[in-house]
RNA sequence: GGUCUAAUAGCUCAGCUGGUUCAGAGCACCUGCCUUACAAGCAGGGGGUCCUAGGUUCGAAUCCUAGUUGGACCA
C-alpha cells in the first residue's frame, strides 16, 4: 500500500536525476519549432539562493516549463555574474585570513586566487537552483568573466570608443573609501540619518568680527575654498569682497555672492568646499576656486589637510569638533535630519571625490530604449513601472564604467609614456596602432601600460541576453539569430535601470533589436510584518530549509499563491504548508484511482455525465488559465488549477465515479478518470514539477526517457454550458440538503428523504443518481403538493422537502422563509426598477438587459414557490 | 521636497471594458464529523461603512477631484 503521506524529499531527488540524465532541458535551434527562450538574471558568484531568487526563478521556470509542453523550442540559459567589488572583497578578506595584504601580491596571482575562490563557491546558487527544480539547460551555463564573455566586453568596449561613446574624464564620483573604487550613480542607496549641524566661526582677516556658517561636515574645512553667500542677503551685504581665515589651521579664504545659497537654510552662510561636495564642484568651476582634495582613498586626512593627516574622516569629525569648541570656534550645534549616500555592495559612506574616469555616453542609447517601452514593443509587467523608467531613461547621466579593482575585465586602454591613451582590443594590437598613427616604429609591447581599472560588472551583464548566444563575438550565428531577442525576462524591480534598462540599450546599439519582449517584475519578498527579508534581521527562512519541510513542489505553489506581478509577496510559512498540503491532496487522489479494482463494462449513465461534465468543466477553466498565462496573472492561474483539482476533481468528480468500499469500477470510467488525472498533470506540471511527474509515471508505464516536461499541455475543447447550470444547481441541492443535516445536527450517516415538487421531473432523471450519493439520501421522490412536517428550501423554480420529525416552531421556520423572501422581493424591485428605467435599457448593451430579465425572470419564480411554501405554513 | 502607486473580511490579497448571480478567494475563526484516498482531511457556518468627503452617471468597490494614511522610486 502507498503511504498516505506524501514525502517529496526522494521522489524530488529522483526525477531531478531523471531529467538531467536524459538532457530533458537541453536545447538547440530547431527550425521546424517556435523558439522559446529566457536568460536567467545572473546571480552573484558570491550569493546564496534566499526568496527573492526562489520567487523569481520559480516564475522563469513555470513559464519554460510550459513553453516546452507547448512544443516550443525552450532554453532557459543559467550563469552566474561576476560582481566585481563583492567578489574581490571576499577575496582579499580570505587572503587577510591567510595573512596576505592584497598589496603584496601582483594582479596576475590575486586573480588567481579569485578564480580559485569562484570555482569553490560559485556554483553553490546553481546547484540550488537544481532543487527548486529549475529546468536550466545546464550545458549553457556561463559566467561573465569566462574567456569568450570577457571578450566580448573588451569588443565593446572598444568599438563604443571608436564610436565616440566613451571618454575618459575628471568629474565627482562616488566614491567607495571601503571598497576604493568609483561607483555608479546607481550603485548608491541614500539612507536617512540623524546627523548634526554644526555652527562654525571664521573669524574675519580684518580682525572685525566673524562669519558663522552651517556644516554637517567639519572635517572638511580644511579643504574649503570660499565662503559664499546669497547676493540678496542683507545681513551680509558688508561681507562681500572680504575674507575669512579657516578655523585651526588659518588659511584664508574669500567671501562670494552666488544665488545658489539659500537665505533660509542654517545661517545663510555656505562653506565651499568644491573637493568634497558636488554642488561646491560645480560652484567652484563657476567662480575659478582651487580644488583642495585633503582625502586618501581609504577616507583618511592626507597631508594637505595639514592637521590629523592620517586619521579616519570620522574620527576626525569628532576630533576638530572638539577641538573647534575648546578654541571657542563652535557656536552651536543642531539636531539635523539628513541623508546620505553609502555603497551598494560594501555599506560604506560615499564619498564625493574627484578623479579621472571612463565614462559611457547614455544620451543616445538611451533614446531607443525609452521609445520601445513607452510604445509596448517591450512590455513591461505591470506597465505602473513604465512611469519610474520614463523619468530615469529622461534624466539619465553618463556611466562611469571604471571601477578601482582586479576583478573584472581590465580596461583595454594602453599609454604611452607621455600619457597618450591607444584604445585596443589588446597590446599587440595597441602596439599596431601606436607604430601607424603615431609613427611610432621604434615602439615595443613594454612601453605601452595598460589601465589598471576594471569595468563595472553591469557593464557585462548588460550584454548578457546577447552574450550568452555569443551574439557579441559573432553576429551572425546560428544561435543568437534562432533564440534572439529571447521572450520573458523576470527580475525585480530593483535592477530595472541597473540591468533591464542597460540591457534594452545594448539591444538596440548591437543588434538593432529589443532583447525580450515582455519583462516580468516580481516583487520584492518580505517577511509577514512586511519588513524587507535580509540576512542582518535573520527574518529571512533559508529556502533549503523549505524545501526540506515542504517539498520543492510546495514552496514553489506556496510562493505563486500569492506573488501578484509587481506586487511585494508577504511571505508566510503558512503558504508553503498549503503547498504541501495540496501536494498531499494529489498524492490522496491518486492512491484512491490507483488502488481501484476494475470491472469489466461501460460506464454507468451517471458517470457518462459526471465525466463529460468534468471535461467541461476543466475547458472551461483551461481558458480562464490560458487568459491568465497572457496577462503574466501567474498566481491566479495556479489558483484557478488549484481550485480545478481540489474542488472539481477531488471534492466532487471523484467522490460521484468513486466505488462504494472494496466494490470495483468500471473499466471505462477508470479509463476516462485516468485520462482526466493525465490532463490534470499536465496542466499543473509547470508549477509543481516533482509530483506531477511521479503521478504520470506511476499511471501507466512509459517508454525509457520518457518524461511529462515534454509531455503536451492540454489544448482543451469546447464546453457544455447548459451541462455545467445543471451540475451547479445540482451542486446547490447537494448543498441545501448537507445544510440540513448540519444545522439540525444530524448525524452524516443518516440517510434523508428528499421530496421535490418540479413542473419538469424529468431534468433530475440523470442526476438523480449523483444527488442520492452525495447528499446522502435514501431516495428522491416527486411530489405535487406541498409537504408539511419537512425542511424545505427552493432551488431555481423547485421546492424541496426533507421530511423531518422535529419539534420545532413553526414561528421560527416561518420567520426564516419570511426572510428570505423579503430580500427576493427586494431584490426583484430593484432589478424591475432597472428595467423600468429607460434610460438603462437604452443605454446598457443588449445583452446585459437580456441577463437583467433572467434574473427578474428567476426571482419571480422563486417568490412563487416560497409563498406557495408560506401559504402551508400558515 | 518631486514622481508614481496603493487603501476591500481578523490577516494576505483577487475583483479585467462602471451593471446586486459582484462584494469574492486562501488563511484564521466557530460548529459537527477519526464517513476505508486524504484530520496535511470532510461537511457546514459567521464575518466587510469596499479609507474619508465631494462629483460624474439611469447605475460607482470600479471613473474624476480633494484630503488622510501606507509603500516604492528619484533628488
Amino acid at each position: 500500500m502507498i503511504d498516505k503521506n506524501y514525502a517529496p524529499q526522494e521522489i524530488e531527488n529522483k526525477w531531478y536525476a531523471f531529467w538531467m540524465e536524459n538532457k530533458l532541458f537541453a536545447s538547440k535551434p530547431n527550425p521546424n519549432k517556435e523558439p522559446y527562450s529566457i536568460v536567467i538574471p545572473p546571480p552573484n558568484v558570491t550569493g546564496v539562493l534566499h526568496m527573492g531568487h526562489m520567487l523569481n526563478n520559480t516564475i522563469q521556470d513555470v513559464l519554460i516549463r510550459k513553453a516546452r509542453m507547448e512544443g516550443k523550442e525552450a532554453c532557459w540559459v543559467p550563469g552566474t555574474d561576476h560582481a566585481s567589488i563583492a567578489t574581490e572583497a571576499k577575496v582579499v578578506a580570505m587572503l587577510k585570513e591567510k595573512g596576505i595584504e592584497k598589496k603584496d601580491i601582483s594582479r596576475e596571482e590575486f586573480l588567481s586566487h579569485a578564480f580559485e575562490w569562484k570555482e569553490k563557491y560559485g556554483g553553490i546558487i546553481l546547484e540550488q537552483l537544481k532543487k527548486l527544480g529549475a529546468s536550466c539547460d545546464w550545458d549553457r551555463t556561463r559566467f561573465t568573466m569566462e574567456p569568450k564573455l570577457y571578450q566580448a566586453v573588451i569588443d565593446t568596449f572598444v568599438r563604443l570608443y571608436n564610436k565616440g561613446l566613451i571618454y575618459r574624464g575628471v568629474r565627482m564620483v562616488n566614491w567607495d573609501p571601503q571598497g576604493k573604487t568609483a561607483l555608479s550613480d546607481e550603485e548608491v542607496i541614500y539612507k536617512d540619518v540623524q546627523a548634526k549641524l554644526f555652527h562654525i566661526q571664521y573669524p574675519l582677516s580684518d580682525g572685525s568680527g566673524s562669519v558663522t556658517i552651517a556644516t554637517t561636515r567639519p572635517e572638511t574645512i580644511m579643504a574649503d575654498s570660499a565662503i559664499c553667500v546669497n547676493p540678496a542677503d542683507e545681513r551680509y551685504l558688508h561681507l562681500h569682497g572680504k575674507k575669512v581665515k579657516i578655523p585651526l589651521i588659518d588659511r584664508e579664504i574669500s567671501i562670494i555672492p552666488d544665488e545658489y545659497v539659500s537665505l533660509e537654510f542654517g545661517t545663510g552662510c555656505l562653506k565651499v568646499t568644491p573637493a568634497h561636495d558636488l554642488n561646491d564642484y560645480e560652484l567652484g568651476l563657476k567662480h575659478k576656486l582651487p580644488v583642495i582634495d585633503i582625502l586618501n582613498d581609504d577616507g583618511t586626512l592626507n597631508e594637505k589637510a595639514q592637521i590629523y593627516v592620517g586619521v579616519d574622516r570620522f574620527e576626525a569629525r569628532k576630533r576638530i569638533v572638539k577641538e573647534l569648541n575648546e578654541k571657542g570656534f563652535l557656536v552651536q550645534t543642531e539636531e539635523y535630519k539628513s541623508t546620505v549616500g553609502t555603497s551598494e555592495r560594501t555599506g560604506a559612506v560615499i564619498e564625493p571625490k574627484l578623479s579621472l574616469q571612463w565614462f559611457l555616453k547614455m544620451e543616445d542609447l538611451a533614446k531607443p530604449a525609452l521609445e520601445n517601452v513607452m510604445n509596448d514593443n517591450i512590455q513591461l509587467v505591470p506597465a505602473k513601472f513604465k512611469n519610474t523608467y520614463r523619468s530615469w531613461m529622461e534624466n539619465v547621466r553618463d556611466w562611469c564604467i571604471s571601477r578601482q579593482l582586479w576583478w573584472g575585465q581590465q580596461i583595454p586602454a594602453f599609454y604611452l609614456q607621455d600619457g597618450t591613451v591607444i584604445v585596443a582590443s589588446d597590446k599587440k594590437e595597441a602596439l599596431k596602432i601606436a607604430r601607424e598613427k603615431y609613427q611610432l616604429f621604434a615602439l615595443v609591447e613594454d612601453d605601452l601600460t595598460q589601465d589598471p581599472d576594471v569595468l563595472d560588472t553591469w557593464f557585462s551583464s548588460w550584454l548578457w541576453p546577447i552574450s550568452v548566444f555569443d551574439g557579441i563575438e559573432n553576429p551572425e550565428n546560428e544561435e543568437i539569430s534562432y533564440y534572439y531577442p529571447t521572450n520573458d525576462l523576470v527580475t525585480g524591480p530593483d535592477i530595472l535601470f541597473f540591468w533591464v534598462a542597460r540591457m534594452i540599450m545594448a539591444g538596440y546599439e548591437w543588434r538593432g533589436e529589443l532583447p525580450f519582449r515582455n519583462v516580468y517584475l516580481t516583487g520584492i519578498v518580505r517577511d509577514k510584518l512586511g519588513r524587507k527579508m535580509s540576512k542582518s534581521l535573520g527574518n529571512s527562512p533559508d529556502p533549503l530549509d523549505l524545501i526540506e519541510q515542504f517539498g520543492a513542489d510546495g514552496v514553489r505553489s506556496g510562493l505563486l499563491f500569492s506573488a501578484p506581478a509587481g506586487n511585494d509577496l508577504l511571505f508566510d510559512e503558512k503558504l508553503c504548508e498549503q503547498g504541501r498540503n495540496f501536494s498531499n491532496k494529489i498524492w490522496n487522489a491518486f492512491r484512491l484511482v490507483k488502488g481501484l479494482q476494475i470491472e469489466e463494462g461501460n460506464n454507468l449513465p451517471e458517470h457518462t455525465l459526471a465525466i463529460e461534465w468534468f471535461q467541461s468543466k476543466f475547458n472551461q477553466t483551461l481558458v480562464e488559465i490560458q487568459d491568465h498565462f497572457s496577462k503574466f496573472r501567474i498566481s491566479d492561474a495556479i489558483l484557478a488549477i488549484y481550485n480545478l483539482i481540489w474542488d472539481d476533481f477531488c471534492g466532487k468528480y471523484l467522490e460521484i465515479i468513486k466505488p462504494a468500499y472494496q466494490s470495483p469500477i468500471r473499466k471505462e470510467t477508470l479509463e476516462a478518470t485516468l485520462n482526466i488525472f493525465d490532463q490534470l498533470m499536465r496542466l499543473l506540471h509547470p508549477y509543481m514539477p516533482f509530483i506531477t511527474e511521479e503521478i504520470w509515471q506511476n499511471m501507466e508505464e512509459r517508454k525509457a526517457g520518457e518524461s511529462i516536461c515534454r509531455a503536451e499541455f492540454p489544448k482543451g475543447g469546447p464546453s457544455n454550458t447548459g451541462l455545467l447550470s445543471q451540475f451547479e444547481q445540482l451542486f446547490e441541492i447537494i448543498s441545501k440538503v448537507r445544510e440540513i443535516r448540519n444545522t439540525k445536527q444530524l448525524s452524516p450517516k443518516l440517510a434523508l428523504a428528499l421530496y421535490i415538487k418540479t413542473s419538469n421531473a424529468s431534468q433530475y432523471a440523470a442526476i438523480e443518481p449523483i444527488l442520492i450519493k452525495l447528499a446522502n439520501l435514501e431516495n428522491v421522490q416527486f411530489t405535487d403538493n406541498v409537504v408539511s412536517d419537512a425542511q424545505t428550501f427552493v432551488v431555481k423554480a423547485d421546492q424541496f422537502f426533507v421530511p423531518l420529525e422535529l419539534n420545532q416552531d413553526p414561528a421560527e421556520v416561518k420567520a426564516e422563509a419570511e426572510k428570505e423572501l423579503g430580500y427576493l422581493e427586494g431584490f426583484k424591485k430593484s432589478v424591475e426598477a432597472k428595467l423600468a428605467n429607460e434610460r438603462f435599457v437604452q443605454n446598457a448593451k443588449a445583452d446585459l438587459v437580456e441577463r437583467e430579465r433572467q434574473k427578474l425572470a428567476d426571482a419571480v419564480n422563486k417568490i412563487k414557490s416560497l409563498k406557495e411554501i408560506l401559504e402551508k405554513l400558515a
